[in-house]
Order: structure tokens, then C-alpha cells, then sequence
DNA sequence: AAGAACTCCTGTTGGC
DNA sequence: TGCCAACAGGAGTTCT
């Protein structure tokens, strides 16, 4: 799926197709995605304004009138494409229905005011979609429980050392776990692991002394994730397959990925003469060297 | 009760 | 070319 940076890219461009505006048609092409789509879903959208997107974790929270809010999960597969109708579609010039995937699972429809239609494309269909009734979000099943954002100063090494005291996972899982930090994924985990030097199976717990403090282990770890999302984002997220920005745009940081996908080639670290190695941790790849991560 | 395994679904890729 | 297995960026649920 898109991780952080991706949803964040989207969430960049659909905003200023959708904030202000009303969505005035919703064509619902089946009842469930990877859950039921909310009961009566397309006239509870239908009409409603779009106030703003927000992203939290790896949703897009789509704020509507009234207090509501549209919340999506992208799983791994989703996407969101824009293109237009009737005259709009010479202003949109730059927006056009992506080249993959077609409308095979094109499964949501939601034509905008002013000549937008958003089509949302989901082959796996891990992707959900809700509705909640806010303001307060905190209360909804899918949010609540989510950790800190990564690029907030929520993510700090005392905050990890004091999660990460006493576990017995290992510190690529730790770093995976939503409930502790949200948004992070297998790819953006390889990088960050790399980028910090340290090895993706090192228990966790070793990211804080006996007291919970962070150890200097902690420390680097903040950092490299907060390098390589924000990278990442600056790079308008990476292009693998399935993912690709609201407007067809591809990111352009796979090029810039220092470990994924680089299995049998050579360390990037200066000075490292080590090969990339590949290896299955709880049932997903991980990319590593094995001579400068420790 | 933490942590691992299994599960949803379809498409792509690589080996034979 | 065809066939089949392995794999893919997630995460809720079920197990041990």
C-alpha cells in the first residue's frame, strides 16, 4: 500500500480538487470494499460539502459539512484518480484517468461541483472506506489507538525508548506497529533501519536502558524516519506498481530508496563493502546489509 | 497478553 | 507461449 508519504501526496492533490467544493453524484459500483461500505452510503455523501482533507497516519479524512467525516484506507492497492467532464476538462488538462489498471475496480465514483470526477480504483481491494461522525474522532475503531504521527514532535527517542522498554519484537516490527507510530510500512521501514545503521532484527527493547531512557539507538532511529518521510514526501512519494499519485503522476522516490528492492547489490553506505541481503520477517521482505547494520 | 500466523483479494513476475 | 508458485507497499482477527 501507500505509506505516509504516498497518502500524503495524494492527499496534496486531491485537496485542492475537492476543499470547498460539493459532491454532487456518487456512483457506488459495489456494497463492500474490503468491509461494507457504510449503510447508505451514497446518500449520506451526495449533496454534502467538503470542508478539508486531513491526513492521519495512512487515512485520508475527508471533513464534510454537517461534522462528518470520510475516512479512507488506501490498503494496498487503492487510488484515487481525477479527471473531468464538460468544459472543466480543458482546465484540467494535467488531470487524466490513470494508465493502469483501467476500469476493471473502478468501485466509487464521486462526481465534484465544477466538473471534477474522482474515481476510486482498488484491484485488492484492502482499501476501506467510513464514515464518522465527528468532531471528535477519537472515538472510531479504525482511529483510535494510533500512535504518534512521525514527523511530529510526538516521535521523540524518550517516547520510543518508553514503548520500545522491555519488547520482545524486533525493532522493524516495533517500527511497523501503528499503534505505536502511524504510518510507517515494510518499505519505508527497510530505509529507515538502513539509514540509522541498525539491524531490523534487534529486539526493540534495546532501544531504552532498564530505566526507559532512550539509548542512542533511539535517537538515531527518530531521526532516520523523520529524514526518509520527509524525502520521501519532498520526492512526491515512490512508485511501485500500484500506487501513483491523484493526478497520474508517478513520485519519484524509488529512485532514491538506499536498501528495497536492492537484494544482491552493493551496500550504498561510503566505505561498506557489504551486499544487500534479503530476508522474510513476520511474512514481508526485509532489505538489509548485513555489515553496517548492527 | 504479547506476538506470530492467518486472512482478505487480484495482479505481476519469474522459473520451468 | 503456458502454467504455476511466489510475491506485492496493510492490518484486523485468530491462534498460541
Amino acid at each position: 500500500m501507500p505509506e505516509l508519504p504516498e497518502v500524503e501526496t495524494i492527499r496534496l492533490g486531491l485537496a485542492p480538487v475537492l476543499e470547498g467544493r460539493r459532491i454532487v453524484r456518487v456512483e457506488q459500483r459495489r456494497r463492500d470494499l474490503r468491509f461494507p461500505l457504510p449503510d447508505r452510503f451514497v446518500e449520506r455523501l451526495t449533496g454534502r460539502r467538503i470542508e478539508r482533507l486531513e491526513r492521519r497516519a495512512k487515512y485520508i479524512l475527508i471533513h464534510l459539512d454537517g461534522d462528518e467525516v470520510l475516512a479512507v484506507h488506501l490498503g494496498m492497492t487503492g487510488r484515487f484518480s481525477v479527471s473531468a467532464r464538460g468544459k472543466r476538462a480543458r482546465e484540467c488538462a494535467t488531470f487524466r484517468y490513470p494508465q493502469r489498471g483501467g476500469a476493471k475496480h473502478d468501485h466509487l465514483v464521486f462526481f465534484i461541483s465544477g466538473g471534477a470526477v474522482v474515481t476510486y480504483n482498488d484491484a485488492r481491494r484492502f482499501g476501506y472506506m467510513t464514515l464518522i461522525a465527528g468532531p471528535d474522532l477519537t472515538h472510531n475503531p479504525y482511529l483510535r489507538g494510533l500512535g504518534v504521527e512521525p514527523l511530529s514532535a510526538d516521535l521523540n527517542a524518550a517516547y520510543l525508548a518508553r514503548r520500545a522498554h522491555g519488547k520482545r519484537a524486533d525493532v522493524k516490527a516495533l517500527l511497523m506497529d501503528q499503534r505505536i507510530i502511524a504510518g510507517i510500512g515494510n518499505i519505508y521501514a527497510c530505509e529507515a533501519l538502513f539509514r540509522a545503521g541498525i539491524d531490523p532484527c534487534k529486539p526493540a527493547a534495546r532501544l531504552a536502558t532498564k530505566s526507559e531512557a532512550p539509548t542512542p539507538l533511539a535517537g538515531r532511529l527518530v531521526a532516520a524516519v523523520q529524514a526518509v518521510l520527509k524525502q520521501a514526501i519532498g520526492a512526491g512519494g515512490s512508485t511501485l506498481r500500484d500506487y501513483q499519485q491523484a493526478d497520474g503522476r508517478v513520485g519519484n522516490f524509488q529512485s532514491q530508496f538506499q536498501i528495497y528492492g536492492r537484494e544482491g547489490e552493493p551496500c550504498l553506505r561510503p566505505s561498506c563493502r557489504g551486499t544487500v541481503r534479503r530476508k522474510t520477517q513476520g511474512g514481508r521482505s526485509t532489505f538489509y546489509c548485513p555489515v553496517c547494520q548492527r
